[in-house]
DNA sequence: CATAGGTTTGTTAGTATTCACTAACTAAAT
DNA sequence: ATTTAGTTAGTGAATACTAACAAACCTATG
């Protein structure tokens, strides 16, 4: 990975913003110049293109989620807690960074560009190579129901937790994900139960 | 609502297609009338604006909808196998019409304008007022768990169908939805039984 | 029945706007 | 002196949409 420049990282933060605030259509080199107080042109001097500025804002997400994630591994819990501190730091993340709400959980950013696309579903992997071990582990040692496969259950973790996010944002990010969020995954939790 | 011409109808299909096979970006006024063999400004002798054309096409859907699963009410089945019913109706709908999957489960479409934002959101309400019922019975029955609210159960179901709908989308619809949907909702039925 | 007149549905040829992106220049920092 | 990071002023392409016109079709009347 290349170094980033301060103004890189002002220009993804902007994107971002723009992103969360009015959506793909909103993210135009224009809006971006113009928050960023200075001309179009002058993008193009930090970034070869607008493709480049979300490549890199997905690029940061993933780092930054395997990292996350990563960091919970050698927790000494059960694997319910474990998907609760799963959980519990994605909220808190999206909660801080609307914007990647946005980019990963909406498709219109995927219809743009191959890259673009390859990179989401790279995001989405992280997730899920994170969850197989605990989700596994769960129906092993007894906690989770073990009458369907590992797979399903994630999906029907994942799926849950995506509605969640596709809700909060339809409601423009009006109330505490965090809140809501670890109620429906404790709702989640218990009906996965054994 | 208004009568609809054989014009509109056959535009609207159009535009179906075109937003199956090549999302947001290829539903154009331009493509629209390509495929229809006409010029641009003959479209709007038929709709105002492109505006309308979504919007009739989600009305259709909406009405659909509401028709395919009302119809189902008056089974005589157990919960579990009206859920099963719904389900199966929706996935050999979304399977013969795979434009609304792009309408309804991607959220490009909401960005482009309220009314649009609106009638997805209504969509959606059409399928949970259709759900509630059979959940809630099913609770009460003791077919499935009472752990958790029946909304809680809903939003785990509906979370799990709309991941099908993306993962199938995102695949470029590749293969028979109605085929692993029906697995992958019967191994949901396995875990919120009771 | 024939035809004049209006409506419907198409055409061509535009409009204004927006988009991502570029060329040429400039000032300042290194 | 050269590189960096900004400027102004544009490009061409695509967008939704419109104005003016024309042919076909329906319909009411002489």
């Amino acid at each position: 990975m290349e170094k980033i420049t301060e103004r890189q990282k002002e220009i993804i933060d902007v994107a971002g913003k723009l992103l969360t605030e009015s959506g793909i259509g909103g993210l135009t080199i224009k809006n971006i110049a113009r928050e960023m107080q200075f001309s179009e042109s002058a993008v193009y001097r930090h970034f070869q293109s607008k493709e480049e500025i979300v490549l890199l804002m997905l690029e940061y997400l993933a780092l930054n989620m395997n990292e996350r994630l990563g960091g919970l591994k050698t927790m000494e819990k059960d694997p319910p807690e474990k998907l609760l501190a799963i959980f519990e730091n994605q909220l808190r993340f999206f909660s801080k960074n609307k914007q990647y709400v946005v980019a990963v959980f909406s498709d219109g950013l995927m219809e743009q560009s191959e890259s673009i696309n390859e990179r989401i579903l790279a995001i989405m992997q992280v997730k899920m190579r994170h969850l197989f071990p605990v989700v596994f582990e769960g129906q092993k040692k007894g906690f989770f129901t073990d009458e369907v496969k590992c797979e399903e259950l994630i999906h029907i973790i994942i799926g849950a937790f995506r509605l969640q996010m596709f809700k909060w944002r339809a409601m423009g990010f009006d109330y505490d994900i965090k809140k809501s969020g670890m109620e429906s995954v404790r709702a989640l939790l218990k009906v996965i139960a054994k």
